[in-house]
DNA sequence: TTGATATTGACTAAACTGGTCAATGCTTGG
DNA sequence: CCAAGCATTGACCAGTTTAGTCAATATCAA
């Protein structure tokens, strides 16, 4: 089966290269610099990636060789962490849109707490400069043109919302709401350092608001 | 009156030397400013803000005298911005919280397609690492308590709401959501360029989710 | 022990930094 | 028209930071 995205062989090469690395070295490695590309790609210097990741400036360049390399090795890794999860974990035949976008949020607040930065990491790439990685990243977004909210919430059942309000906008006052919530999630997680993985304080806090609108947006 | 915020001294001198400017310039400059310090204090280059403002550095070293200056003068137009906006012009006895709210977005939509990124601004001043500005930062900061959302929705009548929902939660996803409108809004603005206050466009917006709210939320 | 590999951090040349200042342009009042 | 006083410029500077290197060291397997 074809892969939803296609990676570059640079991050092949560099995968090889992490392979035998402790798990927990690499993600502190990949967190590091998903925080630090947040910056924009000029901005970020390996210097700082290397010091918040704990390891030596040698070894990030024995890993990835260029800056530009690890760059792209970050794109292509945060590219196929969000689509796999959205795309083969998520249950696309789900049809109930609450559910549906349920399961979504909880996918995303579990990936950002694994890489607190990686969904500014993706903004960024998509309203900041590139420097000298422009022309790949620019391709490989042209290849996910996406509309991804509309492939992501494609055939749910719109009938399910009360026939009083406009599905499509009660659609997008949901989608903004949990954004908002993931973001100051993101950014409470950022001021305070917390690095942990609180499933079940996110679980609730989603299904409460789930609850919301499932009380008030359906029939 | 005693004003909202007490803006520094060196603010104030910046403020005399800025008054005789052309205030589309001046607009220039603060913009520029504002969305280079979204990077943090350190990242920032006053190389970069003379680029975007389009003056020289020696002008802007004129006005300012430092780039530390420079930034207190930022945080304090900033700060002084966000709080007359809300709290002068805002309508505090306005018991609807509906209608407060979305008096609040709209305000806080036509300073942003002003300063497209003021709110990331405070947002990284919050966050982020300010350098050799912490101090006065932290001190303004400390300042402004808030619980800022506490004092802007204080004494807004939650009775309007229905019954079968936590009030509380539901004026969270309220505001959730207009949180994720304003921030896609801006996002939306920095990634094409647009500097336009569209300003019937976000009255159209927000009405629309209002109105979705108000009839789902309310009683 | 030996040899192969992983990791280190001091080092470098080039680029960039905040800030300066002599020179230039612009306006205003005589 | 001039002259004086202002705003504005950008080449320039010394100090710092940058991506990337590489000889030396640590780690591990046989």
């Amino acid at each position: 089966m074809k892969p939803i995205y296609e990676k570059s062989a640079i991050t092949l090469e560099i995968e090889t290269k992490l392979l035998q690395l402790d798990g927990e070295k690499k993600q502190r490695i990949i967190s590091a610099a998903f925080d630090e590309f947040t910056k924009g790609y000029k901005n970020a210097t390996t210097d700082n990636i290397v010091k918040r990741a704990g390891i030596s400036k040698g070894s990030l360049f024995h890993y990835c060789k260029t800056k530009k390399n690890l760059f792209i090795y970050l794109v292509d890794t945060a590219m196929d962490m969000i689509l796999s999860e959205f795309f083969t974990k998520g249950d696309l035949k789900e049809s109930d849109a609450l559910k549906r976008i349920q399961e979504m949020i909880l996918t995303e607040m579990k990936l950002v707490s694994k890489f607190p930065s990686i969904i500014k990491f993706l903004t960024e790439l998509y309203i900041g400069d590139n420097g000298e990685a422009t022309e790949y990243v620019d391709e490989k977004m042209g290849l996910i043109t996406v509309d991804y909210m509309g492939m992501a919430l494609g055939g749910v059942d719109l009938s399910l919302f009360r026939d009083d309000i406009d599905h499509a906008e009660a659609l997008k006052v949901i989608m903004f709401a949990f954004r908002g919530y993931a973001e100051s999630e993101a950014d409470r997680m950022k001021a305070t350092g917390d690095k942990e993985l609180h499933y079940d304080k996110y679980n609730e806090e989603v299904s409460k608001m789930n609850e919301i609108f499932r009380r008030c947006f359906y029939k």
